[in-house]
DNA sequence: GCGTAAAGGGAAAACGTTTTCCCGTCAAGG
DNA sequence: CCTTGACGGGAAAACGTTTTCCCTTTACGC
């Protein structure tokens, strides 16, 4: 049943069905009623598709997620979907796997306007992929993820603090030789957390030492596996999310060294497992709700009031959890 | 810029744009070229709207997933919207949270068609809800979760065979009493599994112990915790996913109960972290990429053939996979 | 009683495509 | 040389809305 059926059920012009519905123009009681009464039997409801056309709107909002197993961007896919739901924006999920040709599929996204915003929980390099997103006439956000060469404006916590105070959380326990497993590398909030890292290092005088790993619990292992081996084995891992951290404590299960007493252990993220590992995780916490309902608001502002909003990076508190994983060096 | 322009520059008529893009029909190499060239130059695709309500298809399929931080939805949510987005379908999530309230946002989905097909890894028994399934339009397809009041395919693993088989796991290392931690028993493949358990454990004329928990790992240390507690507390466990087995172990560490010396864990799912517990979960894999991929094959034919595709369980493999949680009885 | 404004509602344009007709041209076959 | 068919391409209808423009009616103030 589309529009004229029902205007012509109800007896009026399809112009007058429309105002109903939009409440776009005064309409009296009594035609409002009959046209109301028209629409709840046939349970109509405009098509979405000729409204996007003629509004030049589609009531959508583009979500481009890394096609990670990770706990922590599932957790804040899950709260942006949910807040977008509840500000009544359908969610057009891009999930991006090889990161380089896939992306263009939410280039295309953006291009032809699928959507009235954008929401990226993934970062990107390529410098071509940056040109077209500078150019978007599409309001895009980031949601944990950090770039600074795009003029919009980003969600998340503050990586330098927090990767500083991890750091000089292990250090008030007295360690002093404590090992950073980074990620992959790539991303600029990543960047951050490191540099956090060796400014409390070296603020301390402590040597810097590092291991790369990519966010997966296996190369954590490996890392930490590594790390253990040498002869001037660290005291203390700090990883950049809590799936190495767990990988990190197995690795030290399998060498024997016992956490927290032979190695502390610190995660981030704070993952809805950290409190069922053995020992429970101690980590730092993001605050998933609030950086999704704080994107979420960014953006709709953008897309309603339309406005180009310039980069900015807003800030959403982290928290160290301390929990078994971290005790003083002995 | 839109298709009239496209045809102004090249010099030709809308149709003949249409048809170049389309290969609906035969047109000349010179102007084919000419028209290819200019579409390039200005990087034009047709509008998706557009083309939505003329062809009456979206090429977008719905994701029904509940918002749950289930490592396994999780994982299969990636997985189908890989699948998906290589065959060239958009992906529509809808996160349900409350259940009851919210599914009305994906009936509005297929009622106004935004979609062309809809996956559900959500299990309703709301009558409404299904009445309305019923009556879609719109192709439809269950993945891991089954609904039998529903006459469409279903894609999972024979979850009877899977609890059945993974309790008869647990009796081979000569266990007596073991326990069946479900989810919150709204599922019909949740009954499979217990059924499955059930009948294992009467077939070896041993006496069945049931808790309830709710897929987290709370939940699953929770009902542990008043299994263990009992004067006769079971010597094995087992969980109707990985996370309840994770709080499981929790809650034996707690006690003081050794795994699996004292007490044998059986999970479900083998969810990433399974590998890097302690002790490393032994559990009933279920194989997510075959189905994805045989849910997405499954949708896109009756999509494509529009047939309505009746009910039908389509069974993916699983396999139990021994890891250190489950060792013989003493 | 007349002029004017406001209110209610209809006709039609517009959004950007695809596709159905239809028309002209050219080649081939009788 | 004429007819027929195929082929290439254009005009216009159709998809289902929203919204602008316009007309009619009513009320109100003088």
């Amino acid at each position: 049943m589309d529009i004229r059926g029902i205007a012509k059920e109800a007896g009026v012009s399809i112009s007058t069905v429309s105002r109903v519905l939009n409440g776009t123009k005064r309409v009296s009681p009594e035609v409002a009623e009959r046209v109301r009464a028209v629409v709840e039997r046939y349970e109509y409801s405009p098509d979405p598709s000729a409204r996007a056309m003629v509004l030049g709107t589609t009531e959508a909002v583009g979500l481009v997620v890394p096609a990670v197993s990770f706990s922590f961007f599932n957790s804040l896919f899950s709260a942006l979907a949910g807040e977008l739901a509840t500000a009544g924006y359908q969610v057009l999920t891009c999930t991006i796997r090889q990161s380089e040709e896939e992306e263009l599929r939410y280039l295309e996204l953006l291009r032809r306007k699928r959507v009235d915003g954008i929401i990226l929980m993934h970062e990107t390099s390529d410098e071509a992929v940056l040109e077209r997103l500078r150019h978007s006439e599409v309001p895009l956000v980031l949601a944990t993820v950090d770039t600074p060469e795009l003029e919009v404006p980003s969600i998340g916590v503050d990586d330098y603090a927090a990767g500083r105070e991890a750091t000089e959380y292990l250090i008030g326990f007295g360690h002093r030789r404590i090992a950073f497993i980074d990620g992959n590398g790539g991303g600029y909030s990543e960047r951050q957390r490191l540099a956090g890292y060796l400014d409390a290092i070296s603020a301390a005088a402590l040597a810097p030492r590092l291991e790369r790993g990519d966010y997966s619990p296996g190369q954590g292992q490996a890392a930490a596996a590594r790390l253990l081996a040498g002869g001037e084995a660290p005291t203390a891992i700090f990883a950049a999310n809590d799936e190495m951290a767990i990988g990190a404590i197995k690795a030290a299960e399998e060498l024997g060294v016992e956490v927290p007493a032979g190695l502390s252990v610190l995660g981030f993220d704070d993952i809805g497992l950290c409190r069922y590992t053995r020992p429970s995780l101690s980590t730092v916490r993001q605050d998933i709700d609030g950086i999704a309902k704080t994107a979420v608001s960014v953006l709709l502002a953008a897309i309603e009031g339309s406005r180009p909003a310039g980069r900015e990076r807003i800030v959403v508190p982290h928290r160290i959890m301390p929990r078994a994983s971290c005790a003083p060096a002995r």
